[in-house]
DNA sequence: GTATTACGCTACGACACGTAGCGTAGCGAA
DNA sequence: TTCGCTACGCTACGTGTCGTAGCGTAATAC
């Protein structure tokens, strides 16, 4: 996905070799950090050269995402026929990605590199963001259609409310205690 | 605050050259955004030696803290009386912050650079976020006090949905409208 | 005037970047 | 099995940034 294309022909790439470059890549971003995070210190630990990174990906922001990308993997939301039940699946969704220490580490990464790496932002927009907000959106939307939700409910706004509340708690306060977190963000949204 | 502590003796720091170095920050923040901002480049642009840079300020956050000092001063927020006025007051204090594009910048850096550089973490947050949300919280339970929001209000969880959901459309997704957010979120938290 | 410190400049070693070129290793196809 | 192709490890290069040191000079306090 975030790799370069090998050729067809000639010699294969190193399975082996390709999985340890993206565990180093994991260990490190969990020791030092995205910023900290140096191409030569993950080749030296993958025990591989340095030029071989940089052959397979084009930069430091792909490498990461392909080396994190489990970490990441949200999904969607479902529909199952009740409203508190896709919302509170939305949630466990929300809160076991944003309490994955990888995972806050990259998406602040995303984030905070906007400018610097755009590609990152734009894959991770339309591969993570995008497909969970959207179906996210749908959910909400029955819930209007049932009557759970007022008919003049401001969809947009109640995802900011989602997901910034999780974001704020398990990623900017870094509070692993997410208990009951979800469902008081229910209760909220939902107005009992 | 942030500076290396000049002697008093002797030949004074010249101010004029503070104030460029500083405003050179601000600028290039803007253009590069933190990752990107070099020593090099702020001394360059500011018309000044490098080394004069490392001789007042320790780290590039501390310089970053200093030049952007007035931009991050969110305030506290006062006892008016009125629970829905104070938290009014509240959420304009973060509207107005968050959608400062240098504040954002410099937030998501403090943030993003947890490992790197916790004496930028540390100040922000005794300088900045301590303040703010001791008062924050006192407005909240004052509102308990006076009936207007249940006696068994969680004023963590609150202040995360009320900081969380600004900064997720503000700093994350980069919104300058911000029309009708504040109602919105005192509508949610105060339940009608 | 003299002591003291800031300043601009140059230079240094260290590190990371991204790229190029080499000989060699490993695989697919004829 | 041979041949063609590509990945690999290695070395090296030029660039940029880092943080520090040392120099002569400028500017202030005493």
């Amino acid at each position: 996905m975030t790799a370069i294309e090998p050729s067809r022909r000639g010699r294969p790439r190193s399975q082996r070799t390709h999985e340890a470059i993206l565990e180093a890549t994991r260990s490190l971003l969990l020791e030092k950090g995205y910023p900290a995070l140096t191409i030569d210190a993950v080749a030296a630990r993958a025990g591989t050269a340095r030029t071989t990174v940089y052959r397979r990906w084009a930069t430091k922001g792909a490498l990461v995402l392909e080396a994190t990308a489990e970490h990441l993997a949200i999904g969607i939301v479902p529909d199952a026929g009740s409203t508190r039940t896709d919302l509170g699946v939305a949630l466990r969704q929300l809160t076991a990605t944003f309490s994955d220490r990888l995972a806050a580490i990259v998406m602040l990464a995303v984030i905070a590199n906007l400018d610097e790496d755009p590609f990152m932002a734009r894959t991770f927009r339309s591969e993570i963001v995008y497909p969970w907000r959207t179906s996210a959106a749908a959910a909400l939307e029955r819930g209007v259609a049932r009557g759970d939700l007022p008919p003049d409910a401001d969809i947009p706004f109640l995802l900011d409310v989602i997901v910034g509340t999780v974001f704020q708690r398990a990623v900017i306060n870094a509070q692993s205690e997410t208990d009951g977190l979800d469902e008081a963000i229910l209760d909220l949204v939902l107005a009992r």
